[in-house]
DNA sequence: CCGCATACCTAGCGCGGCTAGGCTTAATCG
DNA sequence: CGATTAAGCCTAGCCGCGCTAGGTATGCGG
């Protein structure tokens, strides 16, 4: 899938998966990629800065959890987060719904 | 509608609406905006600069018209431009299939 | 004759995501 | 045991696209 497609609408994407649960950045990607149904294969520098940026908006936050020996940062949705997510979905589908007026077509 | 959601899905929109029949740009402006049912708010600005890249992509083509004694720039889809936007489309499917997968949600 | 709608154009900016790197520790394999 | 892979984390910097903000010219209604 090609890049500039998921232009701003990935923190949607990124929410979306938190709101499943908490989850450490590695596994979001994961989740994300295969919830997508193999359309979508998000690279750790693409997600690492933007969860980053989602916890400065407090949108998320992050603890970190030792597992197996390992540090890992685990990730929680907040309720703002929540809040930007529905903001999210709604623009989502105002924005499907405008592109299947113009190119005419169902899904 | 926020901007940089349409990131690499505006050239599917223009071919689309040039796909309905020829057009000059100012039309093809508000035909996409018309038929987005008012999601999309185009301007001239990020129109015509697509116009030009997609006719030298030979994805379109114009010629100049004269209409109540004025000069038109009209624009024409190339059998190239068809087949892009089939591409477009099919891109379009997988990519809000994907998206639907990850949020949840019908529509 | 003034202002608005129609109709075209472009330079330059801003920023978001990708590329491409780098770091550490646990597990696996020869 | 040493080497390689997988699991995890991170960041600097580039690149390209669309938007902002400007500019021009003409026809028409008042």
């Amino acid at each position: 899938m090609k890049g500039e497609i998921l232009r701003g609408h990935l923190d949607m994407l990124l929410l979306a998966a938190l709101a499943r649960g908490p989850a450490h950045g590695y596994a979001v990607i994961e989740l994300v990629n295969a919830d997508s149904g193999g359309v979508f294969d998000l690279q750790q520098g693409t997600v690492y800065p933007i969860l980053h940026r989602l916890e400065q908006e407090d949108l998320i936050k992050s603890r970190w959890v030792s597992h197996a020996g390992r540090q890992r940062r685990e990730y929680e949705i907040t309720s703002d987060g929540r809040d930007r997510l529905d903001v999210a979905r709604a623009d989502w589908k105002r924005f499907s719904r405008g592109v299947r007026g113009v190119i005419g077509e169902a899904t």
